[in-house]
DNA sequence: CGTCACCTTGAATAATTTCAATCGACGTGG
DNA sequence: CCACGTCGATTGAAATTATTCAAGGTGACG
């Protein structure tokens, strides 16, 4: 689960560029903002810097969650490629938003003050970065339902409907099978659960025949339909509310 | 538990101006965002339009969140006078967030095009509330490690360090004693219990002598310290970075 | 004075965690 | 090459935590 080759251009860009048709100033603006790429290993922190700071996930797979006082953690968020990240700690100062990377990732950073001109060159970039923090806040409600008010098994076949949406969102050639490279422990961190209970909900899913357990780092959705229903997933992948942004520039 | 009298000004600007100082241009326009204030009476749904609507808590309280396909509900985020309420809906198409009055309250309507508006004239503000939707991600984060990872008793305690701590920041002059108007059900559908289990923990919480329950809808907090020990709780009314925002207009 | 919404309590049940082992894969140093 | 240590997955049994079900109880209000 190494960094896959997507070295051109932005990911930011491309992610904007998916929900709204961007002007060739707002892709270049875009493409400026996303600087000196940096390569993390699995497992490390992602900004260990203690000041804040923008980045945007080029490669690879990152969480972001929080550290309880007893060592344990909870995932908040699990981002694929093209998501901005540290956002977070530009609200309440460093260190509250903890940013690991869950397989090797290609991160760009994002200088402080280029946000500000972007948002003062480019209104609707800066309305659509809004639409953007508050889409997460919705996934994030979605996680605090399923968490809050579904049993263990509804939660995994959520999570697993979840990102398998999301990864075909950005690789629509994705079939049944997709990557997989959360481990137990790291699904139990996202979901509120322990690794053990994972792991037995993950071997139910199985032997019910809703999922199969590739080798690798792997998934196979073998009943979609069933696991919709079991998690009472609904897929927000559709349509965006666009008509309120600003005129673009450019 | 009325609305409160606060029919003066912008109650977007004072949430706003209470973290930055605010331009005489900058206060002029969130002034004129706010507009036809209506009352909506405790219990019932705000924006029942099916159209995406943006709205400014002017007085009361008010809960957003997401209702189950079995009629049961988890609740995101309780709102203060002052919060920005529907932005969710102009992420995903209508209805995907339920707002509903946890109290009688007061809000005003921000127009469609109006926001844009801001966003070209006042990149700085753009910008901050860009930093506030971060805010909201962030609560909602720690509501969602309080859920996740800790028992009932921690997250009731957090919940109400919670709300002591963002109504102190609206009344400076609020000691230990403070309104608490929600009812049991909206606490446990808030921290993903049943309405029994919570009514079990207060009672513990006030035999152990770190609450007392006021006759009225209100609460004291006897031992901060220890419910603070208790729930893990971090305050985060402190400092915010805007030292990366556009510089203001006006 | 009845009704409704909300709070309160107990007992039985179900879900999840904790504790304790074991196993396989994988890389490392001897 | 092989022993060793580590990390992740797996499983069982006991202990906790929270839910469900079932009854009251209380206060406000028409």
């Amino acid at each position: 689960m190494g960094a896959t080759k997507q070295d051109v251009g932005s990911a930011l860009a491309r992610r904007l560029g998916a929900q709204l048709e961007l002007t060739p100033a707002e892709m270049d603006a875009l493409d400026t903002l996303e600087a000196r790429p940096r390569v993390i290993l699995r497992g490390r922190a992602i900004d260990g810097s203690g000041q804040p700071g923008f980045y945007v996930l080029r490669s690879g797979w990152a969480a972001s969650g929080i550290s309880l006082a007893d060592g344990r953690r909870q995932i908040a968020c699990i981002h694929l490629p093209g998501d901005l990240l540290g956002m977070l700690d530009h609200t309440r100062g460093a260190g509250v938003d903890v940013l690991s990377a869950l397989t090797d990732v290609e991160v760009g950073t994002i200088d402080r003050g280029a946000l500000a001109r972007l948002f003062e060159a480019h209104p609707r970039l800066g309305a659509l970065l809004l639409l953007q923090a508050h889409r997460e806040r919705l996934s994030l409600n979605d996680r605090l339902a399923a968490v809050g008010r579904t049993d263990a098994k509804a939660r995994l076949a959520g999570l697993i409907l979840d990102l398998a949406s999301r990864q075909r969102a950005l690789d629509p050639s994705l079939g049944a099978t997709m990557p997989m490279p959360l481990t137990q422990e790291e699904i139990g961190d996202a979901l509120g659960l322990t690794a053990v209970h994972v792991n037995r909900m993950m071997r139910q899913l199985a032997e019910a025949g809703l999922i199969a357990r590739g080798t690798g780092a792997s998934i196979t959705l073998c009943q979609e339909d069933r696991l919709a229903e079991l998690s009472g997933f609904v897929d927000r992948a559709n349509a965006i509310e666009t008509d309120w942004l600003p005129a673009p520039r450019g």
